[in-house]
DNA sequence: GTGAAAGCGCTAACAA
DNA sequence: TTGTTAGCGCTTTCAC
């Protein structure tokens, strides 16, 4: 493997005799160079590859170019479709994007952020584990002028700038939605009560009940440790036992409503005739289904854009004096009408449908 | 926002009137650095918030600790996994990364490459487009030294450091599965001929025919354009369609394989009964999928792991003469049996199939 | 229009 | 045991 060592301004400048200076500002178009030297030293710095120096640069500039990112998991669909939207917004803005996973563990959360800013990073992009209880660590570094955005799942007690869906009205949507297909007895599989997304679309399903006058059913509401298909199978299949069982349900996520879909296929219950069903966060496993579950979806890739944009705002304007503040953005999210919620229209059976996607 | 300057060795060195020199080796613990001094450093760099500034450290060992990553969609399943197999194995060795989506255009995939060595990044990591067909970019890279290892898509006719799955053992599997299981008239939704995987995946099919004695039949392979359900779907009506019916599908990935677990509900076949599925990838909506889809597993972990820690090897032994020549690892797949093609066993109804994965 | 020199923060060879 | 000096590659102020 050859190690040519790269070209650097020097030797251009020794080869054409004049000064690293001059050099420079020729490759940067000052207008004191003459067009004769410009030319040369272009032609020189083409033939030899030169490539400025990054390392030099940051240096130079205590810029890197660079923003972090934290996030639980990758794998899960939704992260990953923001961290496209934030890699697009970063790179039409210049920056590049370097990336940390944190497990949901909030040792690792912790060691990620300084590690990222260790590298060099000019700010950070943070979605909190759902089992991170103190930011502290993050006060502190919000407080040395680092530059943070939370995102997707934010700080409720901690002042900062924040980007995330509105849980409330995606819950709101789709419980008002089962209401109009004419369902009547709505349960909710809630997500476990510490989890950052858990209430805010416990208290949008509440309050779409409560805006068409249907009784809020304790018994109707169950509780998910993990969210998992298999939580979800089994909450179903608890439910559907009681002497007043509910004729559909508004899951926390889509792993849940996956898993009552196929409880209601064990059982032998109809959906969406018997039973509805609408889950949050449109996997693209939901699209799947069958029937195909309806579902909230995140726009994920508008939340990673605005994200990146806040943060690059924000390290540009670090030293502005009329800096703005934190601010939180909400994005709204979208209701998906696929089959396993659509009582009101006939199921027509085909390819169009049984591949219908959004 | 304040705007606290970071502190440097040389504010340690004014406070406690030594040199900076001393005061950097204080930091590193150098033996000839009385225990005193260190003591004093140590604890003025403590409460000072001292961090080193990374600018500095790479512009003086001209690396960064950072490699880039560049895939054609994050959001892919597989890629994702790999992507976090390579965060995984970099962070182990105190390696950052950096990451690019190519979209699966060869010109950004270019762009993305430079701009990522422009940031500083050690060595990069590559899974080409399926429309890359110059590589000629990246042997430039290669001839100035610079470390790529390609991964998952990796090119056929260049010499370079590659780790990818055995896509032809995996096919292999998979096609012989379905032989074992009883089926005999098994069909192949083929990738694009250039699709890189898309060949292999035929070899191992046709190998797997030819060692069981089972004709190939031309009729029986099918070539889809870009793989999606609708794909799966058409295709499998087309082929059930004809005089000489298959009795099996064994798909070049998960999805035209869901299409065509869709195509068999929608012409009431049967699965795994009358007809059996395997896709490739593991995605997992098939999983989700009723029946569930049976499928080979490419072990993205290990993909990921093996090429972040071959890169990093690279680029730490770059200046080393008896430096190991580019090398190709082959991560051998895994055969997932789930129900679509488990014809030889009953299935149990019921909630652990209902919900069976891996 | 171009050169000289300083400095970004750090390390390491050489001196003392 | 500690200080001095040079240098990584680049930009920019100040001279000329």
């Amino acid at each position: 493997m050859p190690v040519n060592k790269k070209t650097t301004l020097k030797d251009i400048a020794e080869k054409l005799n004049i000064t690293v200076a001059t050099v420079s500002r020729a490759m940067s178009n000052h207008p004191d160079i003459s067009q004769r030297i410009k030319d040369q030293v272009k032609l020189l710095a083409e033939t030899l590859n030169y490539r400025p120096n990054s390392f030099a640069l940051h240096l130079r500039k205590q810029r890197s170019g660079m923003i972090g990112i934290i996030l639980p998991k990758i794998i899960h669909y939704h992260s990953s479709t923001i961290l496209s939207g934030v890699i697009l917004a970063a790179h039409d803005l210049k920056y590049q994007v370097m990336i940390c996973e944190s497990g949901s563990t909030p040792d690792e959360e912790k060691n990620n952020a300084w590690a990222l800013l260790n590298a060099g990073v000019d700010g950070l992009l943070v979605s909190l584990s759902n089992n991170t209880f103190s930011e502290t660590h993050f006060s502190d570094m919000q407080n040395e002028g680092i530059p943070i955005v939370f995102f997707d799942k934010v700080p409720n007690s901690f002042i900062a700038s924040k980007v995330s869906t509105n849980d409330y009205t995606g819950a709101f949507i789709a419980t008002e939605h089962l209401i109009e297909q004419g369902y009547k007895n709505i349960a909710h599989l809630k997500g476990q009560i510490g989890a950052r997304n858990s209430e805010p679309r416990f208290r949008g399903y509440m309050d779409a009940l409560q805006k068409h006058h249907l009784e809020a059913n304790q018994a109707f509401v169950y509780e998910c440790l993990y969210c998992t298909e298999e939580e979800g199978f089994d909450a179903a299949q608890k439910l559907l036992k009681k002497r007043v069982r509910p004729d559909s349900f508004f899951c926390v996520n889509d792993e849940t409503a996956i898993g009552v879909l196929a409880a209601m296929r064990q059982m032998n219950i109809s959906v969406p005739g018997e039973v509805g069903v609408v889950g949050f966060c449109n996997l693209k496993a939901g699209a799947y289904m069958n029937p195909s579950l309806s579902t909230v979806d995140q726009a994920g890739i508008e939340i990673g854009k605005k994200a990146a944009a806040v943060l690059i705002d924000m390290i540009e304007h670090k030293a502005d004096p009329n800096c703005p503040d934190y601010k939180h953005t909400i994005i709204e999210p979208q209701l998906i009408i696929r089959e396993s919620s659509r009582k009101q229209q006939p199921i027509i059976a085909g390819k169009r449908k049984a591949l219908q996607k959004q």
